[in-house]
DNA sequence: TTGAAAGCGCTAACAA
DNA sequence: TTGTTAGCGCTTTCAA
C-alpha cells in the first residue's frame, strides 16, 4: 500500500517549500505575485506525481469539508430520488460531495440525521421534511455552528423561519383543475394532499364561477398503492354516485393511477365517463392505460436549485431568494371533455 | 458562531489529559486498565459539554474517514435508488457515511467518479457498473491505496477479478420462464437483457423439453418507455404472428409493461390471449392493468449486503464470499394459462 | 517573491 | 494508571 502523494513530496520534487506549493495550487499565485517560472515548476511536479490535495488535512485547517449533508425521507420514493439526483448534478458542478441520510417519516430519526451531519462537519445541509418543526432544535444547532440548513420541497409551515425552495402547490393545483374546467367539467372531485393544493383547486373553481362543495373533497392521503386502491373503491361506492362527478383532480399520481385502475376494472371508461388528473409526474403515470394526465413537478430542478443556494450562502451571497417552483401540465389520455 | 467542543476542552473540564480522554471515549479503557472513576469523570465531562469527536481531525490521524463512496449510474432509475437505500440502511447500522456520485452510463464519468472518491479518501467504494472493465485502472488505483471496491449488481464479466454481489440472473429468468411453462405455455418469446437471463430462459425450456427457437428471442434493450413501446409494436407486427406466441418472458418490467399497454390498445387481451412476465419488481409493475406478474429483485438487500461486505473487509475479515442473490416471483394478473 | 513556523483536533508511542 | 510528546497534511500569517 504505497503512500499517497503529499504536498511535501511535491515541494521536494519542485525544490520549493510546501507553503509556496500550496499557494500556487490554490491559485493564489497572481494575487501574491509568485513568479511564473515557479508556478510552472510547481504545477509540473504536482502533475508528474499525480498529486491530489488531501481534503481531510485541508478540512482540519480550513474548517470546510467540502461536503453537503442531505436528509431525505426515503430514496425509495421516486420523488426523493429524483431530487437527490438534481442535488448531485449541482454538487458535481460545485465540486462538493453529498453525504446522504434518510429518516423515513420519523421526526426523531430526522433529528438524529441532522445531529449526525452536524458531527460530520458538513458545510451545509439540505433537508426535505414533512414536519421540520419537530427538528428545529437540531436545525438551530447547525445554524449556530454556521451551517445553513435549506428546506427542499418541504412543508410550508416553516417557510418563514427557514430558507426554502418549494413547489408552488397552489399554482399546480390550479393548473390541473383549470385544465379539467377548460375541457367542460363542472363537478370535479379532489383528493386531498395539503392545504395549498386545496386552495389552488378552490381558486380554479372560483375563477370559473363554479361553486365549491366540501363533499367533493376527499381526505385520507394514501402512501401505498393498497391505500390508494381502497380510497378509489370508496370513492366509486360513495361520492361518485354512479356518474354525478365527471372528473377528478386526484392531487397525486399514486391516487390518480389507482382511480384509473379501479375505474377500468369496474367498467367505467376513462376518460369518457371520468377524467382523472394527477400530480407528480412519476414514471408509472405514463404506464397506466390510458396514460395519466398529470402535472409534472420539477423534482430535479428543485434539487439543483437547493444545492446552489447552499453554495451561494457559503460564498457569502446571502441572497435568500426563497422560491416557489411551478409544475408542467402533461396532457395524456386520462382527461377529455365529458360526454354530453 | 461559537466554538465546537474539542477533546482538549473535555480534558480540561475533567482535569485529565487529552490522551486519557481519547482513550476512554474510544472504549479502550478496559484493555488499558483505566480506573473506573477516571472513566466516569471523562464521560461526564464529555456529556456535559455535548462533546462530539471531530471526524476530520481523527481522519487525519487514523487515515480512516468513516465514509464509503457509492458510484451509481442514475438515481432516477428506481433500481439504483432502492439499492442505495439499502446501502444507507446498512451504513447507519455500521456508523459510517455514504458519499454518493452518479455517472450515467458513461464509462469516462465512471472513472472520474472513482478518482474523485479516491481523492476524498473514502474507506471503501461500492460500484454499480454496466461495464467495470473500462474503469479498471481507477479501481486498481483505489485498491493500491488500500481501498476495496465492491461491485453491486453489476455486469458479470469481471466478477472473477473483483469482489461482487450480484443478482442470480440465470435463476431469475428460469423462474419466470418456468412459471409460464407451468401454466401450459409452449411458445414463449424472450426480450433480451443479458446473456445470463437468456441462459436461464433456455434452461427452463430445456428442463421442460421445449425446443429453443432463436427467432423467439428479441433484442433491442429499451432504456426508455418510448423505446419499449416501439419494441412492443414491432413484436406484435412481427414475431407474434397474430397469436402463434402465447406468452412472453419480457426480461425487464419496462418492456413487460409496454407489451401489456400495446396489447391492450390493440385489443389483444392480457393474459387470455398473451401472458406477460417481467423482472425487476418496479413500482409501476403493480399499476398496469392487469398488474404485471414479475420477478421481484432484492435491490435493497443487495445494497445492504454490499455495504456489509465492505465493512467486513475493513475489519480485516477478508472472507470474500461473492454472492448471487435470488429473486422472488410475484404472480399477478398478466399471466395465466393459455386458452386452449 | 519565497520560506519558516505554527497549529487545526485528534491518536498512539513512549514515559513516568 | 495516566501524562507527555510528536506528528497526520495542509494553510496562513509573518519574516526574510
Amino acid at each position: 500500500m504505497p503512500q499517497r502523494v503529499t504536498l511535501a513530496m511535491v515541494a521536494d520534487k519542485a525544490g520549493m517549500s510546501a507553503a509556496t506549493v500550496s499557494l500556487v495550487l490554490n491559485n493564489r499565485a497572481k494575487e501574491l505575485g509568485i513568479s511564473v517560472e515557479t508556478q510552472e515548476r510547481v504545477r509540473r511536479a504536482a502533475a508528474d506525481l499525480h498529486y491530489r490535495c488531501n481534503p481531510v488535512a485541508r478540512g482540519l485547517r480550513t474548517k470546510r469539508t467540502g461536503m453537503v449533508g442531505v436528509v431525505l425521507p426515503d430514496l425509495t420514493l421516486s420523488f426523493c430520488a429524483d431530487m437527490l439526483q438534481g442535488m448531485e448534478d449541482a454538487a458535481v458542478e460545485a465540486g462538493c460531495g453529498l453525504l446522504v441520510r434518510t429518516c423515513g417519516r420519523d421526526p426523531q430519526r430526522e433529528e438524529e440525521c441532522l445531529d449526525w451531519l452536524y458531527a460530520k462537519h458538513v458545510d451545509a445541509v439540505l433537508l426535505t421534511s414533512f414536519m421540520p418543526a419537530a427538528s428545529l432544535p437540531a436545525i438551530r444547532r447547525l445554524n449556530t455552528a454556521g451551517v445553513p440548513v435549506i428546506l427542499a420541497a418541504g412543508d410550508a409551515k416553516h417557510e418563514s423561519t427557514l430558507p426554502w425552495i418549494a413547489i408552488d402547490d397552489e399554482a399546480v393545483a390550479r393548473m390541473a383543475t383549470s385544465h379539467l374546467i377548460g375541457l367542460g367539467h363542472r363537478r370535479i372531485a379532489h383528493f386531498l394532499v395539503n392545504e395549498r393544493r386545496l386552495a389552488g383547486y378552490r381558486q380554479a373553481l372560483a375563477d370559473a364561477g363554479i361553486e365549491y362543495a366540501e363533499k367533493l373533497v376527499i381526505g385520507g392521503f394514501a402512501d401505498s398503492l393498497d391505500a390508494a386502491l381502497e380510497n378509489a373503491a370508496a370513492f366509486f361506492d360513495g361520492p361518485w354516485e354512479g356518474g354525478a362527478i365527471t372528473a377528478v383532480y386526484a392531487g397525486y399520481d399514486l391516487q390518480a393511477a389507482a382511480l384509473v385502475g379501479v375505474a377500468t376494472r369496474r367498467g367505467i371508461p376513462v376518460p369518457s365517463a371520468l377524467s382523472v388528473v394527477g400530480t407528480d409526474g412519476l414514471p408509472f403515470a405514463a404506464m397506466t392505460s390510458p396514460p395519466l394526465t398529470t402535472v409534472d413537478l420539477p423534482k430535479r430542478a428543485i434539487g439543483i436549485e437547493t444545492l446552489r443556494r447552499a453554495m451561494a450562502w457559503l460564498d457569502g451571497q446571502e441572497s435568500w431568494q426563497d422560491r416557489l417552483c411551478p409544475g408542467t401540465l402533461l396532457v395524456r389520455g386520462s382527461s377529455a371533455a365529458p360526454r354530453s
